[in-house]
RNA sequence: CGCGGGGUGGAGAAGUCUGGCAUCUCGCUUGGCUCAUAACCAAGAGAUCGUGGGUUCAAAUCCCACCCCCGCAA
């Protein structure tokens, strides 16, 4: 009944994405019958360690199904907004964009511009709510399809869907999960929304929380934090921006990591040591407990287990990273 | 030409500047000690030092070219 229905009114879409888990999204439209009638993603920019100016995913992925894209510079353009009107999109969705959406472009589409957001809103607004979600030890999570408007993540809703974030959760297990539960729950949303099958809901602003956007600077470690603070850290902030040291002038990055609440030692903060009873075990003393290192990298050198670590870097256990 | 580090027995490192016997921490094999062990002791195997060329009596080390890995940056 329902794909009868959508062969008739057959919605002309438009979606905007960049990155690579921006693609699913786009791959889960199509499969689904909703292909949009065109992609717009962000500039080809440089890229890697050679600098080389590479299409984003999301736009690799629409040639290879043959929708044409569009890589506006600046979306305020009128260039451009007239060339998306033309387009004459039912509804746009916007899948991890990276610009602002200006209120000209909101208000093309007469079904509005539905967006992802992998959180439960109104918690954890903002560019970053996955890291927000492990940084604040969240058990819940999940993932919200609203509408957008002119504020960042204020829109109404239209779903959401909700599952549990374990103690073990990192970034990117979570944006996995984030993933599998979004994609279907994006496309099933866009139908009953294309056939006025949901009203949307306002968000209570009273209860909304903020992510912050994150830097470079956000990665480095503060060894004055407890061991359970640092856990998180590491967590929620690898691959990008990564968590790391420096130890002996060399910067150390920390992949992965779990805290020991309990365990107190006469080291000062930061620095690396062993214990006599586990001996493949490496221990950073921290402001409150101690942080086990299970994974990290030398800035040059590949990335080691703690066993590998030992046993070529005897000389910079007992140092005090900083 | 964005800046920089690296490739050495199975793993991770030192040695390279200043050319001269292949080193260290592990792992592995065998034997020993032990009620026992991830502990300890002893012996042993295992390497064309990333690839190709050059210099030299002699190259992991110096020179030239190439391949691969990584940190920063974007």
């Amino acid at each position: 009944m329902i794909e009868l229905q959508m062969s008739k009114i057959a919605p002309r879409i438009i979606f905007m994405g960049t990155p690579e888990y921006a693609v699913p999204y786009l791959e889960g439209l199509i499969a689904s019958g909703l292909k949009p009638e065109a992609v717009i993603s962000q500039p080809d920019r440089p890229v890697g360690r050679k600098q080389t100016i590479e299409p984003t995913p999301v736009k690799m992925a629409a040639l290879k199904y043959g929708i044409p894209v569009l890589q506006p510079e600046n979306l305020r353009d009128h260039e451009w907004i007239e060339k998306i009107h033309s387009l004459k999109p039912d509804v746009i969705v916007v899948v991890a964009f990276g610009q602002i959406i200006p209120k000209s472009l909101l208000a093309i589409p007469p079904r509005g511009c539905v967006n992802v957001h992998p959180s439960l809103l109104p918690y954890h607004r903002g560019p970053s709510p996955l890291q927000e979600a492990i940084l604040r030890g969240d058990t819940n999570g999940g993932v919200t399809i609203m509408l957008m408007d002119e504020k960042v993540d204020h829109g109404p809703l239209l779903h959401q869907a909700s599952f549990p974030i374990d103690a073990n959760e990192t970034y990117e297990t979570l944006r996995e999960k984030t993933t599998s539960c979004g994609v279907p729950l994006l496309t099933a949303t866009l139908r009953d929304w294309l056939v006025e099958k949901i009203t949307p809901q306002m968000q209570d602003d009273d209860e909304a929380t903020f992510s912050r956007l994150l830097t470079r600077d956000s990665g480095k470690i503060s060894w004055e934090l407890s061991s359970d603070d640092i856990e998180r850290s590491v967590r929620a902030l690898n691959p990008w921006p990564g968590t790391w040291t420096t130890c002996k002038d060399k910067r150390v990055k920390i992949l992965e990591a779990y805290s020991i609440p309990t365990m107190i030692s006469d080291h000062e903060r930061g620095t690396l040591f062993q214990t006599t009873d586990k001996q493949n075990q490496l221990f950073i003393a921290c402001g409150i407990g101690t942080l086990s290192i299970s994974r990290l990298q030398l800035e040059g050198k590949k990335v080691l287990s703690a066993k590998d670590f030992i046993a070529g870097h005897q000389g910079l256990i007992g140092s005090t990273c900083v």
